[in-house]
DNA sequence: CGGCATCCATTTTGATACTG
DNA sequence: CAGTATCAAAATGGATGCCG
């Protein structure tokens, strides 16, 4: 694996020998938010099989950018996280993502999959520091049978699956209507008041939330697709 | 062609679908410093053959992020330039080439290939705005047989190929010479002393050009590789 | 020079079956 | 669960030839 090398002196070059193969960035993506399981990590990739997934792990092994671990308290099995140098791709996928958010999203077609965790990603990648230089709060999400939080504190933020350990807010709501929140159809106030979601906690900190985050100006392209 | 995508309703994904490509995200780094034409394209990139280029730039073209264009003054010719779509794929280009630097550098190896615009695209990415908040200035870098220049000003700094208007200072130097310098064995000041480059122009702007980059440190991987 | 079409050897991938 | 083994389909690369 790995054979094929783009053979440049260069860091952009040599980045993308690393991780540009398929499926890897998606993977590190993944390991963002925390530790994962070999099947939770195929579970959110539908259309990497078992073999490509392991070779993909053990490449990022071999490169010192993930390892194998033991989950912590309950549940002691084994599974993969990033290593320092693996968790530093963060503001690559982040780009991405913010890029994405501003060019390629529109609405969801019917056979793409969708995961909790990887719109809380698309917070990341949309918030602005700015906003968040006097806010220290720890926000929790419950989508569906998925459960994350985000941890804000002095213009940063910080997307981690599983559940908080202190939060200042939960945000409950269901899948469906979580990706038509995200797709811009309506605000969280809005999904609030129709029972869609609902949010306990600080209500200081959950009025903040709604600024924190800038969408990158949906639907403004310049260049029609020719 | 791009008939397989990961089928995710999630930016970094739908991004990935667009330029994660073997390939793609190299064509973009040429493209970001100027438009292009399709032999230096293919020049630049060994082992890309023409039949994926035209592919490649094709599949640009069709999803909005590159246009053809006729290159300006004396040469008239056909080329490749982003649009402002494909351009804005600039942090993720070096944001790359930044992770690159700290952590996949090293020396050159004998059978990579190297082009002065890859290394003046590497300045950018380290480039400090701090550092240059207060500076307005333009570089011309003579490296071999090409021809890069660099505007500084309030903060920001944009590389591009090509001859400046009205450079206030020059750096010329030997490609291999250059390598070297890139690869951190010696400083430009070194260079200078030694007669392999030479420097004209503003003085106060020479100065303040090796203040400007903050490589990211280089060698201090926290992880070995196991 | 710019670019497309075709043929072919080699890799990469996707999907499934199978094992500790 | 966590992978390994296997095989078919697709992508790549390299060469070559064609055309304006």
């Amino acid at each position: 694996m790995e054979q094929r090398t783009y053979n440049q002196y260069c860091a952009t070059a040599r980045t993308l020998d690393l991780v540009g193969e398929r499926w890897t960035l998606l993977l590190i993506r993944e390991l963002l938010t925390g530790p994962r399981r070999f099947s939770d990590l195929q579970a959110s990739l539908r259309g990497l099989g078992t073999g490509l997934l392991a070779a993909r792990l053990k490449h990022l092994e071999r490169e010192g950018l993930a390892c194998k671990t033991t989950l912590p308290a309950p549940a002691r099995t084994a599974a993969y996280a990033l290593t320092p140098a693996g968790a530093e791709l963060g503001p690559v996928v982040l780009h991405l993502a913010r890029w994405g958010l501003k060019w390629a999203m529109g609405e969801r077609r019917p056979e793409e999959t969708f995961h909790p965790g990887w719109a809380v990603l698309g917070l990341e990648a949309c918030f602005d520091p700015q906003k968040a230089a006097d806010l220290t709060a720890v926000y929790e999400f419950r989508v569906g049978d998925e459960v994350l939080h985000a941890v804000v504190e002095a213009g940063t933020i910080a997307a981690q699956h599983g559940p908080a350990q202190r939060p200042d807010a939960t945000i409950t709501i269901g899948e469906d209507d979580f990706v038509r929140l995200t797709g811009g159809n309506f605000t969280l106030a809005d999904a609030i008041k129709t029972g869609a979601a609902s949010a306990t906690g600080d209500r200081t900190a959950l009025r903040r939330l709604k600024g924190l985050f800038r969408l990158p100006t949906p639907e403004d392209r310049a260049q029609p697709k020719l």
